[in-house]
RNA sequence: GCACCCGUAGCUCAGCUGGAUAGAGUACCUGACUACGAAUCAGGGGGUCGCACGUUCGAAUCGUGCCGGGUGCACCA
């Protein structure tokens, strides 16, 4: 995985992480593209790479892909097959190395997800809907309400594509459901269209009882929002609602200079090369320090510095400071356990800050209800970086004004009122970064 | 041409189920460490919330139109 995909993957987890905190009964699949003609063309560049093993010129055309990271993959085709499949035609290996590649890939993409933190409890295989009557299904489902039919399409306004021909093709009635246009369910050649198992596959998560589902794709599948929505809508009789999640690109910089991509050449800046770095708290919490579809610029250096510059930090720096003051104040003598925190008097806080502390604690139960009803894990983050910055004011209060301190050793009950302020910031903090993925450290040194 | 997203301080962005003087970081300037962790804090300057209408007692927030930027746009995934 490129660090472009890492942030659907931190946001979908962070997003999971949210609902099931809020009582939602939560299930992260992962949707494996193993399907359909994109699979040949990784097979066909994995076939190149296993050439390259055996010291061949591999020959990476047009249309295959051209990343290094099937290196590897052709290194383990040449352990597995020796030279068995040198100058064999297409027939001979296709199918092995379709399976072979795929399974590959998924190796990578699940040490990678383990890597960021990211557990799945479902990965659905695209290919498992070709050849066992599952797409056929859910068309049948659209067809019986009178959704399919076959059609022309009219041509796209504004520039035509150049090879633009009109051809009667199977068609589903998106428009019935807002789309703009009626989408091809099948391509001119008889197969399906990769729309196509897309329905079966969130046909199959209506059959299985889910009441309520979220897709987390990459902004550059923007077009595809209202016609999957249509087709769920349609599928669930309206009853199912879909929300999709359009996830925006990382930029990444070191130093304020933009670290280069090149996509064509297949030149990513790998996840496990970030994380190895920076780690997966720092990535997590930096990945959801935007919403999701606004760009997110990702610093390294920033990323690696412990300073204010890094709001992860400065956020687990405000717990492990509350967990230093219980700390301290076991040892002058106070029982600080949350039971006796229950017996606090509250009302001895009156103090601006005090106060404007108790505040945003109170935000809290709200937030987490809005950030919830409108899937945005980011407000988390936001809040949990505010929450810090007013208890870090607090705490250097005391600095200043000796009788802030939260420790009063002339004043048990006051300082009980304080501590049990404080352990509620430690309590939402704790939470919060929980929800988020990201460990609430106790001390940082 | 159409659809979706975005336009808020010099820069990067929050805030948008309508509500009080519009917030944070950064940058710039000035300050605070014998004491609960200075990996921190305080103060200062800096904004026609893209523009214009409209709805409302009240709009950054809702609606319409426009301007500017991004993304996508038969049969590819």
């Amino acid at each position: 995985m490129h660090v472009g995909h890492t942030r659907g993957a931190v946001f979908g987890d962070a997003l999971a992480g949210l609902l099931e905190f809020a009582g939602y009964d939560v299930t992260r699949e992962y949707y494996i593209n193993d399907g359909g003609t994109q699979v040949d063309v990784l097979a066909r560049s994995a076939y190149e790479r296993y050439r390259e093993a055996h010291g061949l010129e591999p020959e990476i055309v047009e249309g295959l892909y051209p990343g290094d990271y099937l290196i590897p993959v052709g290194e383990a085709l040449k352990e597995k097959y020796g030279d068995s499949l040198i100058d064999q035609p297409e027939s001979v290996w296709l199918e092995d190395l379709r399976e072979f590649s795929t399974d590959m890939m998924m190796d990578s993409i699940r040490t990678d997800l383990a890597a960021i933190g990211v557990t799945m409890d479902v990965f659905f295989s695209e290919k498992s809907l070709y050849g066992t009557g599952k797409i056929e299904a859910a068309l049948d489902n659209l067809d019986a309400k009178g959704l399919i039919y076959q059609g022309v399409l009219e041509p796209p306004k504004g520039k035509l594509p150049e090879d633009w021909e009109a051809r009667e093709q199977t068609l589903f009635k998106s428009t019935e459901y807002g789309d703009d246009a009626d989408r091809p369910v099948k391509k001119s050649d008889g197969g399906w269209t990769y729309f196509a198992p897309d329905i079966a596959y969130h046909f199959d998560k209506v059959e299985r009882g889910f009441d309520e589902l979220i897709d987390v794709l990459g902004a550059d599948h923007g077009g595809y929002v209202k016609r999957m929505k249509a087709a769920v809508s349609a599928l669930s009789d309206s009853k199912v609602p879909l929300d999709i999640k359009l996830c925006q690109l990382v930029k990444l910089y070191k130093n304020g200079e933009p670290f280069k991509m090149s996509k064509r050449a297949g030149n990513f800046v790998l996840l496990r090369d970030v994380v190895e770095q920076v780690g997966a708290d720092v990535t997590r919490f930096i990945m959801l320090t935007r919403k999701n579809d606004a760009p997110l610029d990702f610093d390294f250096a920033k990323a690696l510095e412990q300073s204010k510059d890094n709001p992860v930090f400065y956020v687990q720096y405000a717990h492990a400071r509350v967990n230093s003051v219980l700390t301290k104040a076991g040892e002058a003598g106070l029982e600080v356990s949350d039971k006796a925190l229950e017996k606090a008097d509250m009302s001895l806080l009156n103090h601006p800050a005090e106060l404007s502390l108790v505040q945003k604690l109170a935000e809290w139960p709200r937030l987490l209800e809005i950030a919830a009803k409108t899937h945005e894990p980011h407000r988390i983050a936001f809040y949990l970086y505010e929450l810090a910055s007013d208890f870090h004011a607090l705490q250097h209060l005391g600095k200043i004004e000796p009788e802030m301190r939260f420790i009063q050793a002339a004043n048990p009950a006051q300082s009980l009122a304080r501590i049990a302020l404080i352990r509620a910031v430690a309590v939402a903090i704790a939470a919060g970064l929980g929800i988020l993925g990201v460990t609430p450290a106790k001390e940082m040194r």
